[in-house]
RNA sequence: GGCGCGGUAGCUCAGGUGGUUAGAGCGUUGGAUUCAUAACCCAAAGGUCGGGGGUUCAACUCCCCCCCGCGCUACCA
């Protein structure tokens, strides 16, 4: 790593339509914080960039349902998240925000760069179409039922429930949100990035140039580069957005995920207008991009091919993406307000940022799919914060103040002259061994993002400090050796100041803490401490120490108490939500006769099997008085094979056969979608012979 | 269904070109101690390394099958 002259570093950009919560803070801002300080620290030169991301139908829809304009609701959120940031105290050199006009520039500069060298394709195909409201629906304004879990509420770009992105032709029964109406297909014309034809150069840069990437990551590349990549459009119908840079693209904009991330590049422009271009082109900067697990497609496919198109910036090194946090064993969702938003963490536990900072990292899902749980981050903060790390700091400074009134006591070596001073040196020896090896160990996980272990071992310098204190027992000695226990506290005093230097990437509160305790601001010693990467010398013989104070305090139960209540408490308000919006929309009106075209019946199942290769469809066999035939319906999820045998169900007979997996299915069974999104089977209350006609 | 990542002590996680009694922290239990925020220090208990097969003198580590979690992807007329 040291052959790269700078960093630049991306955090993901938040998207301005709900505020942060310790999920996003876990996945991406906090590593790539706690990577930005410690490359500070070695006196690097870094760029830390990030900034809201506002654009994209979601924003138009959020708005829409506040009853706002689009760029007060971006103003507010973009608002919102800064100032979190800001008051958690994430590092940003800029956060910015794609609205700025620097980067309408930026993007519709890309953009023309792209096209001049005539890699887009134009392409003209139907797409939905609001009649009422005169607007092409973007895939966001599209609802319909899901077709992987048959949540009725759907969007067309993806299903939250079930997390699977979509295309809006997928939905079933589309309704346009803005009216209600069903949407009509519309010929309209859009501009697609040639995704697949950067597939070989893909494969020759991060197949074979990246297998040094985290497996999570990049297995997930692997298996989309095997799956071969398409052109993905890039423009879409929308009056919030940035304009696509063209004469004949009138009401087209840049769609959000090409914008988002040249972002990056436009807030380091906004930062640096006449320097930006070294952190973005000169191949002796190393960029590296934080992001949750969502993002890796983005970043490692899409991103690195559109930089490739334009030509003459750099690639990512590296994306060390984590995976997902849990709350109390169960997703974050902001839907459902299941979450622990940062302002209001900030908020309820004042002075506390670093324990959050504590916790997060060291339940970072570096690997996995991590859990935060409130009982956990107590016991976390109040055993080893509380317990180890600050306690020792305490107790070296209580007992300086209590033996040597708060003077840093003597430098020299202690003069081996007999047994108990020879134990001392010895206990001495290990221990410094002891600790250059945690630093050390701190330095390279730091290097290789791993920043759960790298914590460890700095927690782990106040394991050794705990255990120098007990070994060489000062408070015993003062009796008859204060020599000794002044060479003693002097180097307990040389390892918390290390300590407050390890933990300045991770903690910085309490890193400032103890300097003030200190009366120092280690200035030489930071430098030395990571450039060598091992124990510094701190205050010399003689130096005044300010007063004692305590680093953190216990979590008390009531506090977290609170903090579960909370939780709790949300849980209902969600319901309430959904209450709030259970019924669709109306469709609009037909005539009897649109009704009257439909043959719906009552069918018997006679036989029921799932289907080979599918995990949502059920192959029925239906008795219809006429013979019985054979209809495929997607309840697997719902239903079992044997629980369908000999109910009656209600179907459409007369509606178009239509092959699927190969096999015909005859109709279509009608089922009722619940609030909650379970189908359920319409049929008779009481028995009908089979083939009964409803009308 | 296909693909990817993961499944190791109560909890959070290490580990290994296959090789003696599988590691750490926290928690628990016992002991010691008092400088310290009932903290610290020592010790112990605690795991058939997701399940089943196979390769091997030897597998937690390699191969095959299966189960579970998470994600991507396909099928709900």
């Amino acid at each position: 790593m040291t052959n790269f002259k700078r960093y630049t570093l991306t955090a993901a950009l938040p998207y301005a339509n709900g505020p942060l919560h310790i999920g996003h803070i876990a996945g991406a801002y906090l590593p790539a914080d706690t990577y930005a300080r410690y490359l500070r620290l070695r006196g690097e030169d870094v760029a830390f960039i990030c900034g809201s991301d506002e654009h994209g139908v979601a924003i138009t829809l959020g708005s829409r349902k506040e009853g706002v304009t689009p760029r007060a609701f971006v103003d507010k959120y973009h608002q919102l998240m800064k100032k979190a940031f800001e008051d958690f105290g994430i590092s940003f050199d800029i956060y910015s925000r794609t609205s700025n006009p620097v980067h309408y520039e930026t993007a519709q500069e890309f953009f023309r760069t792209i096209y001049d060298k005539d890699l887009f394709i134009e392409e003209t195909s139907d797409q939905y179409y609001d009649e009422q409201e005169g607007i092409f629906l973007a895939d966001r304004y599209i609802i319909g039922t899901c077709p992987n879990c048959s949540n009725p509420n759907a969007y067309g770009d993806q299903c939250e429930k079930c997390g699977t992105s979509l295309s809006p032709k997928q939905l079933i029964n589309p309704r346009s949100t803005v009216s209600g109406n069903t949407p009509v297909l519309k010929p309209t014309k859009h501009w697609y990035f040639p995704l697949d034809k950067f597939e070989g150069w893909l494969k020759e840069w991060l197949i074979e140039g990246h297998k040094d990437w985290k497996t999570n990551v990049y297995g997930q590349c692997k298996s989309w580069l095997d799956q071969g990549l398409q052109p993905r459009s890039i423009t879409r119908d929308l009056d919030w957005g940035i304009p696509v840079p063209l004469p004949d693209a009138n009401g087209k904009v840049l769609y959000v995920w090409f914008d988002a991330p040249i972002g990056y590049i436009s807030a380091t422009k906004e930062w640096k207008p006449n320097d930006w271009q070294k952190y973005w082109k000169d191949p002796e900067t190393r960029l590296i991009h934080f992001i949750g697990k969502d993002n890796i497609v983005f970043h490692c496919i899409i991103f690195p091919a559109m930089l490739k198109a334009a030509g003459e910036y750099i690639l990512p090194d590296n994306v060390p993406a984590n995976e997902f946090l849990n709350l109390e064993g169960e997703k974050l969702s902001t839907s459902r307000n299941h979450a622990v938003w940062l302002h209001e963490y900030l908020q309820d536990l004042p002075g506390r940022r670093d324990e959050l900072r504590y916790v997060l990292t060291s339940i970072s899902p570096e690997t996995k799919d991590a859990d935060f749980t409130w009982k956990d981050y107590q016991q976390k903060v109040n055993s080893e914060m509380v317990s180890i790390l600050g306690n020792f700091v305490n107790r070296v400074m209580v007992l300086t103040w209590k033996y040597f009134d708060g003077k840093v006591p003597s430098e020299h070596e202690l003069p081996g002259t007999d047994d108990r001073r020879k134990r001392v040196l010895s206990l001495y020896t290990q221990a410094h061994a002891d600790l250059d090896k945690a630093v050390k160990d701190m330095a390279d996980a730091l290097k290789n993002f791993r920043f759960r272990e790298a914590q460890f071992q700095m927690l782990n310098l106040s394991r050794i400090g705990n255990k120098f204190l007990a070994d060489t027992e000062p408070w015993k000695l003062a009796k008859e050796d204060m020599e000794a226990v002044g060479c003693i506290l002097n180097y307990a005093l040389t390892i918390v100041g290390n300590i407050a230097l390890a933990m300045e990437p991770f903690l910085p509160d309490g890193a400032a803490s103890i300097c003030k305790q200190l009366n120092s601001d280690l200035k030489q010693s930071r430098k030395n401490f990571w450039e060598k990467e091992a124990m510094v010398h701190i205050v010399p013989q003689g130096h005044s120490l300010g007063k004692a104070e305590l680093l953190y305090r216990n979590v008390e139960d009531t506090e977290i108490e609170k903090q579960t209540e909370r939780l709790k408490k949300h849980q209902p308000v969600v319901q309430a939500a959904a209450i709030d919006n259970p019924v669709k929309p109306l469709k609009s009106e037909i005539v009897f006769d649109d009704f009257a075209k439909l043959d719906i019946r009552i069918g018997t199942v006679t036989a029921a099997e799932k289907m080979e290769k599918s995990n949502k469809l059920l192959k029925l066999r239906v008795d219809d008085g006429l013979g019985g035939r054979t209809i495929l319906s997607g309840i697997a999820l719902h239903y079992t094979p044997e629980e369908m045998i000999g109910k009656q169900v209600t179907f459409i007979a007369n509606l178009a056969p239509r092959k699927m997996m190969g096999t015909e299915s005859q109709g279509m069974i009608l089922m009722a979608e619940d609030k909650d999104g379970k189908l359920k089977l319409v049929s008779p209350i009481n028995e009908v012979s089979s083939g009964s006609q409803v009308s």
